[in-house]
DNA sequence: CACGACCATTGAATAATTCAACGATTGGTT
DNA sequence: AACCAATCGTTGAATTATTCAATGGTCGTG
């Protein structure tokens, strides 16, 4: 608290304030390509974590909400038929959240919607594209 | 949709993946800093859309939901005092929300917990992150 | 000045989240 | 082996948040 002024000197710090603040700018068409699909946020969070199956205690983590939401979410991603719950072969009380093929589908239809880079890094010369791609990939390597 | 695989080598488009990937990290923390202060994320991105007043139906349009719950969702920031409704010189039919000082100030206490950068970026060298942090500023001054 | 359109609000219906309690299962302790 | 506390997902009730339809007040245009 006492040292704001030398973190706002702090490159990663002033790096990621301007990272959210850009990120703010496709909030709403986030939004849209969700309500298309008539998900809320946490139904297409939930979906997005999906990328192998996962305990329905381990998704109301990251969602920050009890494990009752994870099961009224569940269901109605399940009534669509984007997800299915599968028994945990180590441990007989956790079910295993897991896309469905359509799930699948679905998802990669959303996110190649939501791939479409917002105006501020589209108006980037070609060149500092490619820069800031291969920066970020080195940030997720770590 | 045919040129999905285009798409792909855009390297504007592979940077916002992975812009998309880097900010889905930080979601639950974001969710616990609004969470210490009793902010569901649609209050918490109304008070941050607050840069200067704006028209009540403007954030519900931020905000993709119906004009009854702005009104909603300001009764609550006002009941805390972070907000406050202003008439509009111009057309009276419109109220303008307004941070309150109060408001302006636990505003910056909950951006100064989320300035803190995830894990990603605080792995890059220093060089990089500067590289980082000029590039991003480019892209928003376009 | 009459008309349709827009703004914020209200009230009712609905959706989504939280809270407390439960049955089933697990792992650890004795 | 037999308890015991802890965890998992679910249920039901209470609460909170969002949507939908209707309203009073205001605006701009004809």
């Amino acid at each position: 608290m006492a040292d704001t002024a030398t973190n706002r000197r702090d490159p990663a710090t002033e790096a990621w304030e301007l990272f959210m603040e850009i990120f703010g700018e496709v909030r709403p068409r986030m939004l849209d390509v969700q309500a298309d699909y008539g998900l809320k946020p946490p139904q297409f969070f939930a979906l997005n974590a999906l990328d192998e199956p996962q305990p329905m205690s381990h998704i109301a983590d990251m969602l920050r909400c009890d494990r009752s939401a994870v099961t009224w979410i569940t269901d109605r991603l399940e009534e669509r038929g984007y997800v299915e719950r599968r028994a945990d072969e180590s441990d007989r009380r956790v079910k295993l959240l897991a896309l469905t093929d359509e799930g699948q589908r679905v998802r990669e239809e959303i996110r190649a919607q939501l791939a479409l880079p917002p105006d501020s890094i589209a108006s980037l010369s070609r060149a500092d594209q490619r820069t800031l791609r291969d920066l970020l990939r080195k940030a997720l390597e770590r």
